[in-house]
DNA sequence: CCCCGTTTTGGACGATCGTCCAGTACGATC
DNA sequence: GATCGTACTGGACGATCGTCCAAAACGGGG
């Protein structure tokens, strides 16, 4: 893992920890293990560091997505897959700062609407293809209930999977 | 308006466009029109103020729900009464920072456990006189996914009441 | 061994932070 | 008009912020 990958990685953790706003330079660099000016040699600035580690923690825990959707064949099993997917991404508190930190940063916001924009249409065509109706609309509220279900997880740990499934369910018939 | 009210007003305007962690005293001291000195007069403490503003602004925002609601007979009905709630509301945002900056404030935490329960029960207690089935379960992810409709829509803002209400209308048959 | 480009260090700089406090302004009471 | 408590001002304090930079450390090619 070169410092490079250290300092995105301390990134995404402080971001959870600390708050999109919260996280300093120094602190990238102590969580990293390496001098306090190291972050700027690497990087333009503070906010870069957070930018590029935010977007790529989002495409890597929706990379596996659609081949293990392929593997769905019934509204409940696809539910399944992207809860369990989500489940495993961790640090789900990442996804909410990123989409907040996005309504402040223009370079965020579009990076943040392009794996969004993917998500969805990679839910839409399953949606389409298994004649759920109105693909589309289905699976953008899909997905913003899906994120709204994972802050208030954070909050509130009896909101299990196996009490969130069977009523998400519903949106897909 | 007192100051202390006007104080009040301007965290609730400064933590949804600066984000909780970037409000200081002394923005919030020039949006109230006042001297910095003037906010550890009224207040403890910085975060004691954006606390103090948003469990307010959370709790006035759904004050009217419950009346709102006795008056919906319909489930298409309940829903678009509580989305239109939630759009007078305004700023949004401010939900979705207050939830996040709750995972780090135990104080926070309770307060808005207690405006989510209230939140819930109020929705579960109409479901059920309204024969909808699970209304607990239901309750808990309806608040969750109108969360992430809100955030996501701050995003996207295709993202809208006439597209959103007949997709999540569906968890409430 | 020396040189040189890359990487890293640790501190300097001015700005801003939260908090505190001595002093001012002002309306009510005598 | 003098007194007094409440409300407010504006600046001081040390800490921390983002950024920058001179110097040290490192590693492979001459």
């Amino acid at each position: 893992m070169t410092v490079r990958e250290r300092l995105l990685a301390a990134a995404a953790e402080l971001i959870v920890e600390k708050g999109w706003g919260a996280v300093s330079t120094r602190m990238l660099a102590e969580r990293a293990g390496v001098g306090s000016g190291v972050v700027h040699y690497h990087f333009d600035s503070t906010p870069a560091v957070l930018v590029e580690a935010a977007t790529g923690a989002l495409r890597a825990s929706l990379a596996g997505l659609p081949d293990l959707l392929a593997t769905a064949h019934r509204p409940d099993d696809a539910l399944d897959v992207i809860l369990t997917a989500l489940d495993e991404a961790g640090g789900q508190e990442l996804f909410t700062e990123t989409f907040l930190a996005a309504t402040r940063n223009e370079d965020l916001r579009r990076a943040v609407g392009d794996v969004l924009a993917e998500f969805r249409r990679t839910i839409a065509t399953w949606l389409a293809e298994h004649d759920v109706p109105t693909p589309e609309a289905t699976a953008a509220v899909l997905a913003a209930a899906l994120d709204g279900v994972m802050l208030h997880r954070a909050l509130d740990p009896a909101l299990s999977r196996a009490l969130v499934a069977p009523v998400l369910g519903r949106v897909l018939r």
